[in-house]
DNA sequence: GTAGGAATTGGAATAATTCTAATTCTTAAT
DNA sequence: ATTAAGAATTAGAATTATTCCAATTCCTAC
């Protein structure tokens, strides 16, 4: 287990490392996203950091975000007319988005089926990121709550 | 080959045996997705059927993509922030969008495949699309052009 | 301590899409 | 043929997510 302390130590060498200075909007929307894993919206951030730093802008979470996907922090995720989610989860790894909740589950990928996608690519087409993602309803299992 | 009157035609029909209107608009939005097989964005078809049928509205466009894509007749494709394209092939694919050239690519996908990825989800997900897509670069082969 | 660049801020601007309410078309019955 | 009723189209306004802008504030290296 991580103190809160600790977390945050973590979370601010974690930017750092990274070459970024470690402002504390970049480190309460860092630290949002890593606790909430709910893949949440930019609003849903902003509201959510707003509670903490009530003086913090949109535009700076926005420029927060965009400064974390760059630098690999984090994953953006997107569906399909919808507001772009953010996702802590740095593994490879595939969506499951709820139509009927609007939950968004992250689904393990091994690497063996990840390179048989990209063999699915002609000769000469070099992919720099493959997106996956299912969209369904997930049905809790009768026994299961 | 289809002459132009049997392509029409076979457009007309399709409509029609999907309980459609086959209306002016709707065959002339349907026939530009079918013919240019680019994956155009809404406006890019609204500028092509702008030509022949210069009183129709963005609005039309719109009206009909929805049709058509709710009716099964054409697909909707999204990447990343990017307006939404439109294709016209029906079998289940997948994209590769060069982020080079902004052209974007059908990728078949064996069946066999992706039950594999359907064989991802925990029970009780029931997915009812999957959604895969590449980005990268296309590069033209040596030898080839 | 200061200068210079980096980050933040509020508000305006943009872009894609959807909504609204009025008009025009089609269709199917009379 | 006429007509009523519903369907589709239209122009323009509205909405939503995101980006841009210009001014201010903050850090950091010297
Ligand atoms: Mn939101
Ligand atoms: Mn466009
Ligand atoms: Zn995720
Ligand atoms: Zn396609």
């Amino acid at each position: 287990m991580h103190s809160p302390t600790e977390n945050r130590d973590t979370l601010t060498k974690r930017l750092t490392d990274t070459g970024l200075r470690p402002t504390p909007q970049r480190e309460v929307v860092f630290k949002v996203i890593l606790e909430k894993r709910t893949h949440p919206t930019a609003d849903e951030i902003f509201a959510m950091v707003k509670a903490q730093m009530p003086t913090i802008s949109l535009a700076t979470v926005y420029n927060c975000l965009e400064t974390l996907v760059q630098n690999g922090l984090v994953r953006q995720v997107n569906f399909d007319r919808a507001p772009t989610r953010y996702c802590p989860n740095l593994h490879e790894h595939a969506h499951f988005h709820d139509e009927v909740t609007g939950e968004v589950h992250d689904i393990e990928v091994p690497v063996e089926l990840l390179s048989q996608l990209r063999a699915l690519l002609p000769a000469g087409y070099d992919a720099s990121a493959i997106e996956l993602s299912f969209r369904g309803k997930a049905s809790p299992l009768p026994g299961h709550n």
